[in-house]
DNA sequence: GTCTATAGTGCGATAGAC
DNA sequence: GTCTATCGCACTATAGAC
C-alpha cells in the first residue's frame, strides 16, 4: 500500500472546494478535508500554512502571467501600455471553459469574510510585485505603483463581469473595455452634459 | 473601586498598540492586553470581534470622512472631481500631529501578514462603500467602481508617502500631487521622449 | 463567566524515494 | 546512507456557544 501519491496539494484543493461548496467554509474542518483524501490534518497544514490558503494556491500562476506580459512588451512602452500588455497576458488563464470553476470558487469566497480578506491580500501582493517589475523597467514612483494598482483594479472589475450571470464576452474582451473606461474616466476634463 | 471606566475600547486599543509594538503582535495574547487594563479576555472579545480588530476600530471614521466629501461636492461634479473631494475631506483625519502615531501603528501592521490582510480588507470595504455612494449619485458601472478604487489607491499611495521618513508635506498636499500623477499617467497618449 | 471546538505549532517517529 | 512526506501526539490561543 502506497503511503503517499503525487499531486497531494491538488487533491486537497479539489476536495476542499467541493466540501466548502456543499457544507460551507466554516463548517468544514481541515481534518475533514484531509480525511476525504486519505490524509491527516497535520499533513494538510504541511501543504497549506493555513486553512484559507487551500483555496488560493495557484495565484502564483497569475503573478507569472502578468509579469510575462510585461516582459514581452517593447522597451519603450508607456506605463499604461504595460498595464494593457499584462492584462492581455493574464487573460489567458481565464478561458471560457474555466468560467464555471471560477464561479463556484468565487461563490465560496463571497460567503466568507475571511476568504475575502485573503483574496484581497493576494491581489495586493500581485500589485506590489507588478510595481516592482515596473520600477525595474525604469518607471519612477508614484507612477509605477499607480499603474500596478490600476492593473489589478481593472482585472478585478473585469473578473467580476466575466463571471457575471449571462456574460458571454471573453476575459480579454472585457478587460479592454474596462481599461478604456478607466482611461476615459481619468482623462475626462469637462463634466457630463446632462 | 470602579467596576468599569469609560473609554474601555479606547484603552484596550492603546494598550494593544503598545504591547504589539514592544513585544510583537503574535507574541501578545488577547488575554495580556485585557489584563494590562484590568479586564478579562472575554471582555476583550466583546469589544472586538477578533484580535486584529483592536487595531482597526476607527476606520469607520475614515469611511464617513470620504462620504462627507462626496456629499459636499456639487451635483454636476465628474467622477474624478468627486474622488478629489473625497480625498480632500479624508485628509482632515491626518493632521501633522498624527504622523507619529500613524507611523507606529503602520510599523506594527507591516510586521504581520494577518494585519496587512485586515488593512486591505478595510480599504476594500471603503472602496465598496464609495462605489455605492457614487452609484447613488447616478454614476454608472463600471465608472463608479473604477473611480472608487482609484480613490483608495491614491489614498494608499499618499498615506505611504505621508508617513515616509523625512516627509514634510501635509496629507492633502500629497494627495493632490498623487491624483495629478494618476490623471497624467492614464491620459498619456504619446510615450516618453527619452 | 465557563466550557469547548478548532486552528495552528513543535517535536519525534516512521515509511518510502533516491 | 540522505531526504522528504506523512503520521501522531501534546500543546496553546482564538473564538464562539452555553
Amino acid at each position: 500500500m502506497v503511503r503517499w501519491q503525487p499531486g497531494t496539494s491538488g487533491r486537497l484543493q479539489a476536495a476542499a472546494l467541493e466540501l466548502f461548496a456543499s457544507n460551507g467554509y466554516e463548517q468544514t474542518t481541515a481534518a475533514e478535508i484531509a480525511q476525504s483524501v486519505g490524509l491527516t490534518e497535520r499533513t494538510f497544514f504541511r501543504h497549506f500554512s493555513d486553512k484559507r490558503e487551500v483555496l488560493f494556491h495557484g495565484q502564483e500562476l497569475m503573478v507569472d502571467a502578468f509579469l510575462a506580459g510585461l516582459v514581452a512588451a517593447p522597451g519603450e512602452a508607456t506605463p499604461m501600455e504595460l498595464v494593457a500588455a499584462a492584462l492581455e497576458s493574464a487573460a489567458e488563464l481565464f478561458p471560457d471553459e474555466r468560467r464555471g470553476h471560477s464561479r463556484l470558487r468565487q461563490s465560496v469566497i463571497e460567503q466568507n469574510p475571511a476568504l475575502q480578506e485573503r483574496e484581497r491580500h493576494k491581489m495586493s501582493v500581485l500589485a506590489a510585485t507588478l510595481g516592482d517589475a515596473l520600477r525595474g523597467r525604469g518607471i519612477p514612483e508614484p507612477a509605477a505603483t499607480l499603474a500596478a494598482e490600476s492593473a489589478t483594479t481593472v482585472f478585478g472589475v473585469s473578473f467580476t463581469q466575466w463571471i457575471g450571470a449571462g456574460e458571454q464576452r471573453s476575459m480579454v474582451e472585457i478587460e479592454r473595455t474596462v481599461l478604456a473606461e478607466l482611461r476615459n474616466l481619468t482623462a475626462a476634463r469637462p463634466a457630463a452634459k446632462a
